[in-house]
DNA sequence: GTCTATATTTCGATAGAC
DNA sequence: GTCTATCGAAATATAGAC
């Protein structure tokens, strides 16, 4: 059973992302990962050095994310400035959060288990970064307090509504409530 | 050590609140709640019959506001509907989620967990009825789609704004956020 | 209502064979 | 790269004295 390669790895993540959202991280047992994967524990202790390392993981990915918005916000507010340019920083992350539901869905609810991992030496540094960046856009005196807030509170619209979509909005697709949330948000930033 | 009536179990309940937020449900050990209130963790199991029980208790009183603002949809809700209601009931949500930030932040950060009781009986009638009213309110027909989102939007904003506003905003004064917020998501809802 | 003491379970993690 | 076997720690929960 031995698999080429990074194989393994990465069916080990997805199993773990799996049941992490099913039962949430602290309930989820590495027996139970392995034995849904047909290994033993000991085998996923080849790939990962703890259990705390694979939600490690899976948070790097979503560190990617967040870099990859940052930058477009240093790239864009560059022209214009965070505020100008917030409605099309909102639709690319409705788009980010569309295509990787399970990973936002991880973080949103498991939000306590990840203090465990905030004392890793390879997550610190990229996380104070990602959110000290993060604060000072929300920091800059430059616009006006009211338009922070807005922007801030175009976030958790997105995330309430997209997240929440399924057992709200079942029967629609979720294109068109992705569509809705777009428009709604806009609102908040008229002539922008 | 004697305590009069009901006052341990109260004051079990605010440890026991305090630690989940600080630490999460599934880190914080009933020792560690024994230890901060200077008694031992058999003396717990004189008032709670197990850890989630407390954790069920804490839920109970989100219950309780979830009903509140429930019967206020309803009531408010017969003469206009609830759209044209709904300004006025986000700010009452406002008003709630401020006096009770703990205890939001305990479900925020924690949701994981509370799967853990969903099995209760005491909690599965209470909590079917509310999500079920919940949904019911969110899918009336009567109320155009587009309108719904915006209804679901608007809770996001006002929860993402104002639970994340200290690590923000930590400078400016909670009311001065709150106001703001409020302000913001009037704006979806023009004439109403 | 609180204590000491302990039963019981389960988990994360390691050692070493294959 | 995966296995068997096991260790040690920590947790929930209970029994019974005071």
């Amino acid at each position: 059973m031995a698999q080429p390669r990074g194989q393994m790895r990465n069916r080990i993540l997805d199993v773990a992302l799996e049941l992490f959202n099913e039962q949430g991280y602290d309930k989820t047992s590495l027996r139970e990962i392995a034995e849904r994967l047909g290994v033993t524990k000991a085998a996923l202790y080849y790939h990962f050095k703890s259990k705390s390392d694979i939600l490690l993981e899976l948070h790097l990915r979503l560190h990617e994310l967040g870099r990859g918005a940052l930058d477009e916000i240093d790239r864009v507010g560059a022209e214009k400035d965070a505020l100008n340019a917030w409605p099309a920083l909102i639709d690319r992350f409705v788009d980010d959060l569309l295509a990787n539901r399970d990973l936002f869905l991880l973080h949103q609810r498991n939000q306590a288990a990840f203090h465990e991992i905030v004392d890793d030496e390879r997550h610190q540094a990229e996380n104070e970064d990602i959110e000290e960046r993060f604060r000072h856009v929300m920091a800059n005196p430059a616009i006006p307090l009211a338009d922070r807030v807005r922007m801030t509170c175009s976030i958790g619209a997105v995330m309430v509504a997209l997240m929440g979509a399924d057992a709200l909005f079942g029967d629609e697709p979720t294109e068109r409530i992705a569509e809705l949330v777009r428009s709604t948000v806009h609102e908040l930033f008229p002539g922008k």
